[in-house]
DNA sequence: GATATTCATTGACTTATGTCAAAAGCGCGT
DNA sequence: ACGCGCTTTTGACATAAGTCAATGAATATC
């Protein structure tokens, strides 16, 4: 359907005339997924890949005895599944939908054409790579040399920002996604949660509402001056 | 000096014009760094990315206490600090030589002249950001999905099949550095090893020889099928 | 509106791995 | 060959976080 309305908001096609988002607009296919419903999987050919218009995708992990490892979680307007686009083989992880989720899916041959001829495309789409690889750095950074609280504390952080620095907070996910998206599992997030809030960091609702009581107790707990007793 | 007899063999620039090849050898500058010399740390503004042409080089993280979490080692041929080039901002991580390591440098402004005139430049950054997320993606499973017999075991297969699948392998990093690659210290690699070989999994000289006695039995313990006693 | 079902919390326990310290092995230069 | 440093190994110990299980709260289902 009509696709073109998306294309023009979409980060990776800025910078591009309106006739080749036209053109993006008629190789593209748009498909609908149900929460819960498998997008791909880890070692499935990749022939193209995915910008999601409305609704959440996660990509993760998944060990051989079903723990998984979110990688990331993507909303409106963000790319996904474009690894084996260019560096070919199979996609390295599985995609599933969080919620109703539409998504506009991008065959591998015509992007690859279009992106020959699109310089600006090819820059827009070695920006997204690189500011993925960035949080990537980030996330190995925090599962390798920070402890759970302090991921924790980082993610708190995190969310505040993106709301201008508001105190009151809502998770926008599930505390078993949320435990998976921090490499750990719910109980220990529980019990985080409940340390945090005995210091008067935080104060929870025990559902998804946190109100940052100590932001500069939060920030030393993400940089690891400070350890929770 | 003579950079343009090192550009046609840099897989980044595979595809490209004797021209072309001419004309990056024109905007290049060449560095030497002796052992442990830094490289660029993390936060430094990046005006450029590098190649390595000879030596290699450690890209790491480092905790406020110093524990160094390595992303990857990079010998020649292979390109980094492209990051800040594509999305702005600077550098997520350091990098330091690990030996005497002759690069070469690219200024960011002409590169990006280069690239939007040279489509399969492009895809050949692409590709290389693509696999280089692959790995990432790789060492995020690791860090949190496995334990550390079972990366160690990984890696050891790793070398393997670099050298076509031969069974008697030489570490080429120490121990510690080791360690740092697979999110861990270097007691816990020497513990690992012992367990190793007293299950006759392995055979070690204790320095940097290593024979791989049996190779399925690694290969259970990398993929979490099998545990170490 | 009552019950089923999922999700969050809490407790008791286990375990992998980190910390600290000491000893042992090896390389190196005088 | 000898002692100085570095890396590796080994030991005793501490601890963060996972497992398992039970309870409680919240939401959905009939």
């Amino acid at each position: 359907m009509d696709a073109i309305k998306h294309i023009p908001t979409i980060p990776l096609f800025q910078g591009l005339t309106p006739e080749h988002h036209a053109h993006v607009a008629s190789i593209v296919v748009e498909k609908v997924y149900r929460r819960n419903q498998v997008i791909f999987s880890e070692g499935d050919e990749g022939n193209g890949f995915y910008v999601v218009i409305s609704g959440r995708v996660k990509v993760f992990k998944l060990s051989p005895d079903g723990k998984e490892q979110i990688l990331h979680i993507l909303g409106a307007g963000e790319p996904f599944g474009e690894v084996p686009v260019f560096a070919g083989e199979r996609f390295p992880a599985h995609a599933e939908a969080l919620e109703e989720t539409r998504v506009i899916f991008f065959p591998r041959a015509s992007f690859a054409d279009l992106i020959k001829k699109n310089p600006s495309l090819a820059m827009n789409m070695l920006a997204v790579l690189s500011r993925r690889l960035r949080r990537f750095s980030a996330l190995i950074e925090d599962l390798s040399l920070k402890e759970v609280p302090g991921r924790l504390s980082a993610y708190l952080l995190y969310l505040s920002d993106k709301k201008n620095r508001e105190t009151s907070l809502t998770l926008d996910i599930s505390k078993a996604q949320l435990a998976s998206l921090l490499g750990t599992i719910p109980e220990t997030i529980s019990r985080i949660l409940t340390r945090m809030s005995a210091e008067e960091l935080i104060e929870s609702d025990g559902h998804r509402n946190i109100k940052i009581l100590d932001r500069p107790g939060l920030e030393e707990l993400a940089s690891g001056e400070r350890k929770l007793l």
